[in-house]
RNA sequence: CGGGCUGUAGCUCAGCUUGGUAGAGCGCCUGGUUCGGGACCAGGAGGUCGCAGGUUCGAAUCCUGUCAGCCCGACCA
């Protein structure tokens, strides 16, 4: 950016500098630099040619996979089932609930035609005469259809609960856009649910961030804090809203998910009702949540460092990258052969719930034409959790190398590893890592977390980076006057259940009293 | 939507002020020497200079238009 802004002064003159050296921009010479870095060298994701949309790469795509499979296993265990309902909803669903018109109304891709004209010599073009009646807007989220058509499915309280999970791409039309954490187009799921009465949709909403919470620890690594947002960040539609917020190494905040009760908002919207046991018509309660391809950037920015991605093994696409070393094929060819072995007992481990019942995922790397050095380097860019190497010296010993990601560079390394035994080890170890990525970040995002008392006390903390604990006197008034004025907002009110003491106090702002601490920060 | 800027090789960019028919680094291909922490040498492939007009003997370069993208702001759960 600033390159290019020089572009064309007489100083920027000559030929550009051999700009990279294979190393990639540190976190602390330009943050937003060093994640564009891992995600195009970890080979996650591209810019595509759509403004906007990015396109997800194998590596990136596998990731997500492993995130759907993780998901879905939770919400199927938490009762719910899987459908899908249209990309393109009338325009005039969206009108029915205002909240909802009002808050997507300036992101949304509108379709109003549905035929092109192709005549020999001119350019395509839209066919003037074939206008919808009525346009259709691209989902940007689906209560709206959904709603709609639980209207039809609902028509006794024994319909109820609907548990209903869809996992599908939506668009919403941002006028600025990141790779993986805002873009035009992203990948979701978006559970609905409908239910007889209040608490049991109240039930649901904590049940369902809880499974956030559960999957952002145990498979991201990735701490949360949980609590619901303040009436000014809700969603739109929403009577609350819950989320968990992660934080990312620069000291800003991510939303990572969330779960909102929707009351009878979308009930009521789309005449939706049903009768209960005594005959009487009442209006279903609602619940909506989701977590979408933005998961995938909060996880780059938990864990990884200026080596590359560093990815929780539970996600990894390949677990393992074994490297047989030699500089002949007299050495390489048993080098070889030892990867092969070796990969196939770490295939053969028994499998178990933390890889959901998968087998271990090796590659063999046989990259020879590059020098060892770029080899390591290379896994350590693709976040490969574990690093094998198997060469001439280590089979004198029958031994090999294992190095693993969450410790970067030589330090990792362990030398003389038995190959007897190695796959158990390594089975082992990416368990560790695991555990010491959680227990990392877990530091770190403590470390982050900061209180103030005062408003001078609460900007100058905040400079620091990292979630503040202030008092708030719950006004929509002082929450914006602190987002004007220090481009902080409220993540959320958190739970007791985060560990954070939860006492009354007066408004850093105001003075007026508090029920309790919030926590604001920079977000993404 | 306001303000600024940029479109030249797969990528990052130089060349434009002062018009003469296109370059560098990285990447890619071939061969060779290397190889336990990001090697090197030699050769090679690759570009209708965003698009459309105009000026000119001649346009990447000057002019007009147009499209696209980027940055700052606004906006954005």
């Amino acid at each position: 950016m600033a390159e290019k802004q020089q572009k064309g002064n007489a100083q920027s003159k000559g030929n550009a500098p051999a700009k990279d050296d294979n190393k990639i921009t540190t976190r602390a010479a330009n943050y937003s630099e060093w994640y564009l870095e891992i995600v195009r060298r970890a080979g996650l994701a591209e810019n595509s040619d759509v403004r906007g949309c990015m396109v997800i790469k194998p590596t990136g795509y596998a990731i997500w996979e492993k995130m759907q499979r993780g998901l879905d296993r939770m919400f199927k265990d938490t009762g719910h089932v899987n459908a899908y309902f249209p990309l393109f909803i009338p325009m005039s669903y969206l009108a029915k609930e205002e909240e909802m018109a009002e808050g997507f109304a300036k992101e949304c891709a509108v379709v109003t035609h549905y035929r092109l004209k192709a005549e020999k010599g001119k350019p395509l073009q839209v066919d003037p005469t074939a206008e919808l009646e009525e346009p259709l807007i691209v989902r940007p989220t689906s209560e709206t259809i959904i709603w709609r058509t639980y209207k039809d499915w609902i028509q006794s309280y024994r319909d109820l609960p609907i548990l209903v999970n869809q996992w599908a791409n939506v668009v919403r039309w941002e006028m600025r856009t990141r790779l993986f954490l805002r873009t035009t187009e992203f990948l979701w799921q978006e559970g609905h649910t409908a239910h007889a009465n209040q608490q049991e949709a109240e039930e649901e909403t904590l049940r369902m961030v809880n499974v956030y919470k559960k999957f952002a620890e145990e498979f991201m690594a990735m701490p949360v804090m949980v609590g619901p947002k303040s009436e000014g960040q809700k969603f739109p539609g929403a009577v609350y809203t819950l989320c968990i917020e992660a934080m990312m190494q620069d000291g800003k905040a991510l939303q990572a998910g969330t779960s909102h009760f929707l009351g009878q908002n979308f009930a009521k919207a789309f005449d939706c009702s049903f009768q209960n046991e005594k005959g009487q018509r009442e209006s279903p309660w609602a619940t909506s949540w989701g977590v979408s391809t933005r998961l995938i950037g909060g996880l780059i920015m938990t864990h990884s460092d200026d080596n590359g991605l560093v990815c929780p093994p539970r996600l990894a696409p390949i677990h393992v990258a074994i490297v047989p070393l030699g500089r002949t094929d007299a050495e390489r060819a048993p080098a070889i052969a030892a990867a092969e072995k070796l990969a196939a007992e770490l295939r053969g481990m028994p499998r178990d719930d933390f890889f959901s019942y998968e087998p271990i995922t090796v590659k063999i790397d046989v990259m020879f034409d590059k020098q060892p050095g770029y080899r390591y380097a290379e896994h350590e860019l693709r976040g490969v959790p574990v690093r094998v190497e198997i060469g001439p010296k280590d089979l004198e010993k029958s031994a090999c190398a294992v190095a693993r990601r969450d410790v970067p560079g030589k330090e990792g390394k362990q030398f003389g590893v038995p190959l007897d035994g190695a796959a158990a080890h390594i089975n082992t170890l990416l368990r560790d890592i695991q555990a010491s990525l959680l227990k990392k970040a877990k530091a770190y995002r403590d470390a982050g977390l900061k209180t103030a008392d005062t408003y001078a006390e609460f900007q100058e903390k905040l400079e620091l980076g990292g979630f503040v604990a202030a008092h708030w006197d719950g006004t929509r008034e002082t929450e914006d006057k602190v987002q004007a004025e220090t481009k902080a907002t409220i993540r959320c009110i958190p739970f007791p259940e985060n560990g954070l003491e939860v006492a009354p106090g007066v408004c850093m702002v105001t003075g007026a009293p508090s029920k309790q601490r919030v926590l604001f920060a920079r977000a993404y």
